[in-house]
DNA sequence: CCGACATGCAACTTTCGAGTTGCGTATCAC
DNA sequence: GTGATACGCAACTCGAAAGTTGCATGTCGG
């Protein structure tokens, strides 16, 4: 099982989520992201660090520049598991207030 | 649509996994995490803070002690709103795919 | 009433992440 | 080759988050 933390660590954070919506739109460099974005260039290779670094995104050379490109895998294999812990975490609490309704059953 | 951020900020830190696992159980109170846990029980306090802000944690009065509960929809809310997405993201991939490898169709 | 346990609030370090500037290097276009 | 464009790396500032200590408040059992 790979971690999920770093994930929702790179998932946290709104100047990401701007890079990852713009990056839906199409396969983009950190240089035209800093275009239509109130950062630095720097700045914005930085979160792509951190978000290849989740497995998010995905760079791609072409030639003197780097483009990169989302990965929606991750972000549906991470969903799949944020559900299965969420209905687990449901169903408990489903048993206890069955119990609590009516004691007697069981 | 309620924000999604502050929610993946909340699951992006170590230590509320832990807390939160924990919680999974059963509910507890902070100075019953505090009691297995290498940090303070103020420090658990903050966390359940973040946890409730997000919406993944209630808290439950019972007499002099506050205990906290998991809210698993929370939890599969997301789940689902991150799937969606990343579903959107791998369409537009698939589709540029098939345009390259067969670029007479359509 | 009184001691013990549980919580709440506030001030204070300390660590970490976001963002910046500066500079060196590679690559395209002519 | 030369200038312009695109990256990469390193050092620096800065503000917020994690964690701590200290103290005040509330509540339960006897």
């Amino acid at each position: 099982m790979t971690t999920l933390v770093p994930v929702f660590a790179a998932l946290g954070d709104d100047t990401r989520w701007q890079i990852l919506s713009a990056l839906g739109e199409g396969d983009a460099s950190a240089s035209a992201l800093a275009g239509r974005m109130p950062v630095t260039r720097q700045a914005i290779a930085k979160h792509l660090g951190v978000l290849q670094q989740a497995g998010l995104v995905e760079p791609v050379r072409a030639g003197r520049e780097v483009r990169y490109r989302v990965l929606g895998a991750r972000l549906s294999d991470t969903a799949r598991r944020l559900d299965a812990i969420g209905t687990a975490w449901e169903r408990r609490l489903a048993a206890i207030k069955e119990i609590a309704e009516d004691p007697t059953a069981h």
